[in-house]
RNA sequence: CGCGGGGUGGAGCAGUUCGGUAGCUCGUCGGGCUCAUAACCCGAAGGUCGCAGGUUCGAAUCCUGCCCCCGCAA
């Protein structure tokens, strides 16, 4: 099938890449603008967009696609797939392809409609969660599903983990779709509206670390946050971003002999990592990183002094 | 010119203010102790102190230029 891949950050390179490797034609990359990353601010195209170029595909950049349905049309193509691309599109857009628009989903649609649904399941908790594959409409990941398959969600899971998984989940997922619509074998479903949850775009307000609150939240936190934009919190005025941590069992090692620690109390802190005293049960830190520093594993930054029992987390810079 | 932190044996750091034979913890290797261990004891290897130039009898440390890494903010 001759189609239009719109796209723009990491997780939409390996659905591309197995479209590709299916024998799809891709007539045009649709992605966003090179945007201005890092101290720098070098104006950096996006994966997809390097991706593209690296094979030859025509890569298409509009601010606003909306104003460019024109080139679209231009592209000749049957369809077009969207993964996190990130721009609405208009039903101008929508038209502009006869055989339709798909959108490949890091959920289990109707749960976790919108802009991190991968991040949301870690924080909720979720068992497992998956890849959607539906018609792209003009409301919010509200089209009906063509296909679903579900990914167990492991404790070891990162945000990032999880993402590199969905997505190549996410390509076998697309080929098999088109493969239906190819053979007019493709069935929809119509969401459950009264099921969906919606998760809205990721803050760093939203990452500062709560040590009150139970450990296995803490660390779903952590998780849910790494390997970017970070859950963080303040020791000794200065901030630390957490990689990944887990839930610590066993009765909490008290300092200095008091019987219960203040949440965010550093218990431990030594070759196994830093624990930390949470609001139930304790957190183990096993990877960060301080401001001005490198990622490191908790036990090197322990070994160098910046933190040892007594010390506590905060949410403050103090 | 957005603000700021940093580059010292494999890892994490101290030492830089007030120049004078490079130190700590961890790891590694060898040996010992132990039922055992992320425990303890003894010993060893391992460093052009980011790069280049300058000042000096002497520079990790002072001066000049450059490279690289990172936090915040966008």
């Amino acid at each position: 099938m001759k189609l239009v891949y719109a796209g723009a950050p990491a997780f939409s390179v390996p659905p591309l890449s197995a479209l590709l490797g299916a024998g799809h034609e891709v007539a045009a990359v649709l992605t966003q603008p090179p945007r201005p990353v890092g101290r720098k601010a070098v104006l950096t195209p996006t994966p997809l967009a390097a991706f593209a170029e690296e094979r030859g595909i025509p890569v298409l950049a509009f601010a606003r696609v909306r104003e460019h349905v024109a080139e679209l049309r231009a592209a000749g193509a049957d369809c077009m797939v969207t993964c996190a691309y990130g721009q609405i599109l208009t039903d101008e857009v929508l038209a502009a392809f006869p055989a339709g628009v798909y959108n490949i989903h890091a959920s289990l649609l109707p749960r976790w409609r919108g802009a991190s649904p991968v991040q949301h399941a870690i924080l909720a908790g979720d068992a497992e969660t998956g890849i959607t594959v539906m018609r792209t409409e003009r409301g919010l990941d509200t089209g009906d599903i063509l296909l679903a398959r579900a990914l167990q969600i492991s404790a070891q899971d990162t945000a990032g983990t999880l993402a590199e998984k969905l997505s190549a989940l996410g390509g076998a997922c697309i080929c098999e779709a088109l493969s239906r619509l190819e053979r007019g074998k493709a069935t929809f479903t119509v969401q459950d509206g009264s099921r969906a949850t919606l998760c809205k775009k990721i803050e760093k307000a939203d990452c500062l670390v709560d040590f009150s609150r139970p450990a296995e939240e803490v660390c779903r936190l952590v998780r849910a946050m790494s390997p970017a934009p970070l859950a963080y919190a303040y020791l000794r005025g200065a901030p630390v971003n957490f990689y990944f941590a887990e839930p610590c069992e066993g009765a909490a090692p008290s300092v200095n002999g008091a019987a219960d620690a203040a949440p965010g109390t550093v218990l431990r802190a030594d070759k196994a990592g830093i624990v930390v005293a949470a609001g139930r049960g304790c957190v183990r830190i096993l990877e960060l990183q301080a401001a001005g520093g490198k990622r490191m594993r908790a036990a090197d930054f322990a070994n160098g002094r910046k933190a040892a029992a007594g010390d506590v987390f905060t949410k403050e810079p103090q």
